[in-house]
DNA sequence: ATTATCTATAGATCTATAGATAATGC
DNA sequence: ATTATCTATAGATCTATAGATAATGC
């Protein structure tokens, strides 16, 4: 999309963000290790070997990726909203940023150690963030078990795209969702609708 | 663990054996795109060269893999079984031969193109049989979302090997999910245990 | 003169193949 | 003699680097 013809005037600073966003998008849509520095700096514009001036390395790259603004949702966000704001995040069509986060994580994940570290952290940023919710002796357990469905909703979504759940009404599946999730994690909004939206429970645990 | 000094006497159909197992495992632990033909030849404990007399490439021979005997459960298994079965399957230790096909799909579908239509074909397997069990007008979509959060399950559990899920106990984990499912897909066996155990829904539907 | 960008290529893989070698079965 | 196995290597990548070239800012 960006193209390379236009003859861009020298800027080290501009060519730097254009290679960080090229590669968010390339890290996003094929993985870590399938995704090429050639295909990043052809995405961006830019001669292959600017990669490695402004980077130093490929792993070096996708940490910078990964440690970008996104990390900034998580911490923002409160608690009780992150599921639903992460869900939404991962059903929504442009996806953004953090969606993009997302999406390196499910398709980088897979291939043993070639996902370093930062990919990792990814996981557990949102796990601890939604652990902290739960007074259940098992709150991390059930924590990571929310968190296993959103991935697991990415991963058929984003990554396989297997209809209908691909295309369906993100408020659909936020709704079966978050309904099924009020017994995991009574906390979150949004229980089944005929038996009361979170209004009964105002805070305050057995 | 196969080791390769006892200098087995030659038996084509052995050999092909043994590639195929190491071919499964190798997939399972690295996905198809980052295992190589030399790694699985090695555990194999046969010529690398082998495996392309064998098997023609190292496409076909992911396809050899995942069409083996791992089909036979998801056909063979009452659909409301399914879902706790194939749970088990990616809770259990060793796993056995379809914990594998599921761990090949979770580690190779991430990567583009990569992965063929075999592997994806497993997700589909699994939606389909499933989505015969909700009679609601949207089964399909909540299959799927149940489908969806096995293989998230199996995702953290498998291959980011986060605690505590990575260790949890099968049975406390089976519990959680069921439970929670039984908004999703009331079919399924295993609902709140405080709110009775399924006896109390003896089929049929609104 | 400094600094951004490009060219060319080293070095490490990886899949796949052609053809040599060695173990079997007759 | 047939068939299983191994050696050696072609050909295609991919990351990374060294050093040349060209555009800026003084």
């Amino acid at each position: 999309m960006e193209g390379e013809s236009p003859q861009r005037p020298r800027d080290a600073r501009e060519t730097r963000a254009r290679i960080l966003r090229a590669a968010g998008a390339v890290f996003a849509g094929r993985g870590y290790e399938a995704a090429t520095v050639r295909d990043i700096a052809a995405r961006a514009g830019v001669n292959q070997a600017l990669i490695f001036r402004y980077f130093g390395s490929k792993k070096a790259l996708l940490t910078e990726v990964m440690a970008q603004d996104g990390k900034e949702q998580v911490s923002t966000t409160p608690p009780e909203l992150l599921f639903e704001t992460a869900l939404r995040g991962v059903l929504a069509e442009g996806g953004g940023a953090e969606a993009d986060r997302l999406a390196v994580y499910l398709r980088s994940i897979g291939s043993a150690d070639a996902a370093p570290e930062t990919v990792r952290a990814l996981g557990e940023e949102y796990a601890t963030a939604l652990a902290a919710l739960s007074g259940a002796e098992d709150g991390t357990l059930r924590a990571q078990l929310a968190m296993a469905w959103l991935l697991g909703i990415g991963l058929m979504r984003v990554v396989v795209r297997q209809e209908p759940l691909a295309t369906a009404e993100p408020d659909a599946v936020c709704a079966h969702v978050l309904a099924a999730l009020d017994r995991l994690l009574p906390v979150l909004p949004g229980g089944e609708p005929g038996r009361g939206t979170g209004q009964e429970r105002p805070g305050g645990r057995p």
